[in-house]
DNA sequence: ATTATTATTTAGACAAATCTAAATAATTAA
DNA sequence: TTAATTATTTAGATTTGTCTAAATAATAAT
């Protein structure tokens, strides 16, 4: 299937708001992908006529197999350029994003199994998330919560679902990054903080705001 | 100046027909763009009104400054990638063109300077061309002229002026490759052909229509 | 079970980049 | 220096991806 950057976008926030198997609805779609609800009418007429999604009027959308096999080489793609960005040319994790986000789309299987090997077919990308191999395979990630879900005291940082720069830069400023081992002192319901406390560094509160979007794992 | 990729495809092929200061004909740009003459006056008006070009009807292009800026900077782009295709990922010398045609629009300073840094900040690309600079100076080519035209004896393969997959692959099954030192043995106008010896290998004739893109200097 | 609200779609328009066919300018040849 | 040829531009159309405003469907609230 040959579709063009505007149609790989799509097909990669469906993949990404689908999470499984959920119907996803033309405005979270449009909200995605910083459009308007009536483009997303028009191009899922237009994915559905190239059948990489099922779409009835009124019904949502969701990806077609030969569609979820395009979703994954697109991240497949992105999460690998992030690596090489990150192990090879010394980026630093918020950076990274927004150039893979271009980088993914020059489709060439060969650029992309190489490029996998050269990293030495890394599992994971800079931001804990599931690399999928050259067949489309990718291993369900690690059970993990948010932050502010959390019952475990002692946790480890495993991924970050809000790619803003601001977050980003705010987690980087608190030495807060992958891999990361923190302890839990407090959840204050009152005031929605939650304080913690990372070795070797004094303690942080940090809003359930925040919190929410990092996701850890009991360690 | 913020141009789209088809916008900086024009600038890329203006430079490389002004060659120096030669004015560019509207026809030489359709062909060089595989698009139409009708095509080139569109966007000839659009890169004028973007002050990258100087065009009057029917006087031709030139690139202003500022386009030439931009020139240099796509092309130091393209050629970092190359390097990067070759150098790192094993990819063959025909291989690459095409992939760096579409590595080259991702611009971004930082990834540039930080790709070139991490090649080792090459001065040539795997076809003998030179990279321009952060600065976008660039290294006059080295004196070389074509094989079919060189009349010292011993040469070395600096350049290959026809991207063409098939010679390219020619090039390759001949074991010609950038680098590769050789010997004219013979240049028999009567069929158009060379005589060619490299040394460890057997006595290889060529046309001269393959000759004519193989650069050369003498060694 | 109507009404109000929210979500989605349709209709019609626009910008970018291209095209074809026709018109016009520039160049070359007779 | 006219006529013929070639190069270039214009006019009008097309495709892709987007938009706004209006219409319609689905859902929630009274």
């Amino acid at each position: 299937m040959n579709l063009s950057v505007a149609e790989e976008n799509y097909v990669k926030a469906i993949y990404k708001l689908q999470e499984g198997d959920n119907v996803v609805s033309t405005n979270a779609l449009a909200y995605e992908l910083d459009t308007k609800p009536a483009s997303v009418t028009d191009m899922a007429k237009k994915l559905k006529e190239k059948q990489v999604i099922d779409y009835e009027k009124y019904k949502g959308i969701t990806l077609t197999a030969e569609g979820r096999k395009t979703a994954l080489q697109i991240v497949r793609r992105h999460r690998l350029w992030e690596c090489f960005l990150v192990e090879k040319l010394s980026f630093s994790w918020e950076e990274v994003h927004e150039l893979a986000e271009e980088l993914e789309h020059v489709r060439s299987e060969k650029l992309t199994n190489r490029l996998s090997e050269y990293l030495g077919n890394p599992l994971i990308d800079p931001h804990g998330d599931p690399i999928p191999d050259a067949n489309g395979k990718i291993t369900k990630p690690r059970p993990q919560t948010s932050l502010d879900q959390a019952n475990a005291k002692r946790l480890v940082v495993t991924a970050v679902t809000d790619q803003s720069v601001s977050l980003l830069a705010f987690l980087n400023a608190k030495s807060i990054k992958l891999g990361t081992q923190l302890e839990i002192i407090a959840h204050y319901e009152y005031d929605n903080s939650i304080e913690i406390k990372i070795k070797n560094q004094p303690t942080l509160t940090i809003s359930e705001q925040v919190a929410k979007h990092i996701m850890v794992r009991p360690v």
